[in-house]
DNA sequence: ACACACATGTAATTGGTTACATGATTTC
DNA sequence: GAAATCATGTAACCAATTACATGTGTGT
């Protein structure tokens, strides 16, 4: 069987702070995982109600009339500890696909320069990426720097930045590398 | 639409070798890119059959009776074609899925205990991978020093190399910080 | 008036894994 | 004689994305 994670980001966000509607959720994902982890609505909603008839989770309405009918989702105890009991499981290991990696390993098909460009691009991604997590850490120090879950989150954070890091300057010499070699195949 | 991204890996590999079977195909995944990407038989297979149908690839029945049958696959000038054009448009990212991290994040959930033992799991992971990243380095600079192709396939290689050293800094790190935390829970 | 954020959902489609089914050949 | 490797495929299942559908409130 091939159990959904969908649950399980959602188990745990709600467990962290509760009241949060479907579209709560998936902005939360986006400001928190999003670097490791996305979810779509089609996945996000169905999964909710899934949850609250299995129950592991609770809704109530929203007592603010005025905006558009909101359903702000809670954890039960049952569910904190089926939270509790996929934590302690091992890890799996999601399949890995990386298309720009891919790209790259077949390189020697195209011209030198379509390899440069996939590089490039990466290298804008990476440096927009290194930008929003050095922003998310100093507002993070300010506003969570009693929350108990802090240290937690600043274990992904640091982790992301290092292989942020990692992959800047390996793209420097891979850079280099190419364009050596464009140059080589101008000039014979 | 989203284009099957197998079709793509299985031209690419046909471009670099070809006269590949399905099991063939499946082997060479597991020992070049399978560290960013896997393909199951269920998937290529099919995806076999489809490229045939549409001509970019073609096959001969294996001459040698001894064995069981098997097909061999090689890629039509149509074939390195679309290959060609697919290399040339801008990869797109993957939606990311790394449940490690996710556990990580809602660790504070659990004991400390328990995330201490994903990192572990993590670190042997990550040391096999490494070794393994080695040894095929040094096996492919003496068999594939001439390849054309071998400068691209090191360009992967290297990311890969600089990613998990990365990790295994930050796994160091990332343990004291828990291990400090598991004592000072201990000791109040 | 218009765009944007808020808000919830369903349907269609597909990409992909896993399990099943079968059988030959080689190696221990 | 058993186990591993070679070899090809299908069926069942499901996880997930994308597109579709609809409507309100807020700020410019």
């Amino acid at each position: 069987m091939k159990r959904s994670q969908t649950a399980y980001v959602i188990l745990g966000l709600l467990s962290i702070e509760p009241k949060q509607s479907g579209y709560d959720i998936h902005k939360t994902i986006q400001g928190s995982v999003g670097y490791f982890w996305g979810e779509s609505y089609g996945q996000i909603y169905p999964t909710l109600k899934k949850l609250a008839a299995e129950g592991l989770i609770v809704f109530s309405k929203s007592t603010s009339a005025a905006r558009p009918e909101r359903r702000q989702y809670s954890l039960t105890r049952a569910g904190r500890a089926r939270l509790k009991e996929w934590l302690a499981v091992p890890y799996r290991d999601d399949p890995p696909r990386n298309e720009f990696l891919l790209k790259l390993f077949f390189g020697r098909e195209a011209a030198p320069s379509v390899s440069i460009g996939h590089i490039r691009e990466f290298q804008n991604k990476l440096r927009r990426l290194l930008a929003t997590f050095l922003e998310i850490e100093t507002l993070g120090r300010a506003r969570h720097a009693d929350n108990p879950h802090f240290p937690f989150w600043m274990l992904t954070h640091s982790f992301g930045v290092s292989q942020i890091r990692a992959a800047l300057e390996w793209s420097e010499s891979a850079l280099e590398m190419l364009t050596s070699a464009e140059a080589a195949a101008k000039k014979p």
